[in-house]
RNA sequence: GGCCCGCUAGCUCAAUUUGGCAGAGCAGCUGACUCUUAAUCAGCGGGUUCCAGGUUCGAGUCCUGGGCGGGUCACCA
């Protein structure tokens, strides 16, 4: 390292070797689950070296003017100018050999190779360079030039430790496999796979994306409470949480369907929220127990209006994101141009099961219990009639709709919150929106007829009472009053992030689209 | 919760079939080397084989129980 530093003994002349290394800690061996060992030890050692050269390895000030992708373009600009550069960024490979030696550094915008030279180190400094270790921050200043192999090379002048690592970094070949590690310690993923890294990009492409589109729509932006009295809004079982001062219960909310309504009683017309919602259920590929939505509601529209924004909005994000229409997911190729499949849920149900479900037979609960068993699916004793319906939309609807489908029209008994159709009171305009076998997005012409929409939450109560389950949606009197109040008819949306990004990455697992998912607790 | 698979050096993996001294590459340490890029070469150190029992002369390997992870089914938007 030069900068202010590097008064040290002047090394014995032929060995190139620094400090002795018996001022190591002591050698007893232990493991603290993370590489508390050998490497720890060696790594600690050389900080302490460091430090007795007079250099602090967490220096305050770094000295960067060209990030590794803007260095590398200078020197392609003009090859023969020699520019001087000063780059900064982790050491992922080093490879000395005698008086020369190389390094690959990486920062957020690539890689960079740097070269070190005794000759134009000394000899001190380059003794240094043996205190260094793959992980580390490193800054280095000197001259650009492409060596023999052809590689754009920054030539060190000065070099400064920037910031030591005490922890080796993942394999540097086979990089980090184990999913749980992972998962867990993400960090190292992101620097060992560049997969993931791309994922995470995707994924924040696709966030402000979203976010800009729904602003050019005349959409504003909303933040309601993630911490409520009553977790309504959606048929899940909450989280439970308790709030001292006030000594009260609250919950972590399951959807942000109701808040986002009252804005538009208040007067907002175009309102959306992205953000995190938590569902107290099992954790599976598709589900994750905390994911993020955006959910956002229109005055004056119809779910008509809504599909047709759901299909262009996620045209829109696969095109920025992919840079084409199509994306490959699951073995299958699916094309996202609009306009997207329209596909009434009754007849699909009849289609792929045989049952009418407007016919008087599989009108009451043990009716269609009778005809799901018939359709060969095993439905549980006391299962209630939309839970069946569920199931039969689960089984044998959703796996078939790989190509975007939208779903429409379903019964009012598992829809609370959405306005009936004109035709059939029996259903409601609802569609949801299934890409790849997966749901993504759940839409409503939204219900603004407070009687009808308190009697319809009433017997939502009335079923969870029955069942004993939380497949039902709750009452909630404050929104009741808010709609009360008058709320303009609307079209309103749910649409599912995580699942959005899984499709136009490719993954099949959630935990890969999420950051730091939710993992039994060690131990 | 049921079933299936996995857990071996810091990392990635062998050895398990047929019970018989637990190995390699990377990483680490020592040395050589001024154009490497998974640098190379020589040498060295490194293991509670996830845990607890059991069978056996002998267990990483077989048996029982447990832990954690993954997959799948069930549950669940």
């Amino acid at each position: 390292m030069t900068q202010e530093q590097s008064r040290g003994e002047p090394e014995s002349a032929h060995s190139d070797t620094p400090g002795a290394p018996d001022a190591a800690p002591p050698p007893g061996r232990r493991d603290d689950a993370q590489g508390g060992d050998i490497h720890m030890e060696a790594r600690l050692a050389k900080l302490e070296r460091l430090r007795e050269r007079g250099i602090d390895p967490y220096p305050r000030r770094v000295i960067r003017t060209q990030t590794a992708a803007e260095a590398r373009a200078l020197f392609e600009a003009d090859p023969e100018s020699g520019s001087r550069v000063a780059v900064a960024g982790r050491i992922m490979t080093i490879r000395g050999m005698g008086r020369l030696t190389f390094a690959t550094l990486r920062d957020g915008s690539g890689e960079i190779q740097v070269s070190f030279t005794r000759d134009r180190l000394g000899q001190e400094v380059y003794q240094d360079l043996r205190n260094l270790d793959l992980g580390d921050f490193l800054g280095v200043e000197g001259a650009l030039f492409a060596t023999r192999a052809g590689e754009i090379t920054v030539q060190a002048e000065t070099c400064a430790m920037l910031a030591k690592a005490l922890r080796p970094p993942p394999d540097k070949w086979h990089g980090l496999r184990d999913v749980e590690q992972r998962y867990r310690q993400r960090y190292l993923d992101l620097l060992a796979n560049e997969d993931a890294r791309e994922i995470f990009r995707a994924r924040s492409i696709v966030v402000s994306a979203i976010r800009r589109f729904m602003e050019d729509r005349g959409f504003i932006e909303a933040e309601t409470p993630i911490l409520v009295p009553l977790a309504a809004g959606a048929m899940a079982a909450p989280f439970r949480t308790l709030h001292n001062a006030l000594h009260r219960e609250l919950f972590l909310r399951i959807a942000t369907e109701l808040n986002l309504k009252k804005l538009l009683v208040g007067g907002f017309e175009r309102v959306f929220e992205i953000g995190r919602i938590f569902r107290n259920e099992g954790i599976d590929a598709a589900h994750n127990p905390e994911f993020t939505t955006m959910e956002s509601y229109e005055a004056y529209a119809s779910y008509h209006d809504v599909m047709e924004m759901v299909e262009t909005l996620t045209h829109h994000v696969c095109l920025l994101v992919r840079g084409e229409s199509t994306v490959s997911y699951g073995g299958q190729a699916i094309d996202l141009t609009p306009p997207w499949q329209r596909l009434s849920l009754i007849d699909a149900i009849k289609e792929w099961s045989g049952i009418d479900l407007l016919d008087s037979r599989a009108r009451s609960a043990d009716g269609l219990r009778a005809a799901v068993r018939d359709a060969g699916l095993a439905p549980a004793e006391n299962s209630s009639w939309p839970q069946m319906v569920d199931k039969l939309i689960g089984e044998l609807v959703e796996p078939r709709l790989i190509q975007p489908t939208f779903l429409t029209d379903y019964p009012v008994e598992m829809t609370p919150l959405a306005k009936t159709t004109e035709r059939d009171p029996r259903l409601v305009e609802r569609f949801e929106g299934f890409i790849g076998g997966m749901e993504i997005a759940n839409s409503f012409t939204e219900l603004n007829d407070p009687l009808e929409q308190a009697a319809r939450l009433r017997a939502q109560e009335a079923n969870r009472q029955q069942f004993t389950t939380e497949d039902f949606d709750r009452l909630d009197e404050d929104f009741i009053t808010a709609v009360e109040h008058g709320m303009p008819p609307a079209g309103g949306l749910g649409l599912g992030i995580d699942r959005l990004v899984m499709i136009l990455t490719g993954q099949t697992t959630i935990r890969e689209v999420v950051l730091f998912p939710q993992l039994r607790a060690p131990e």
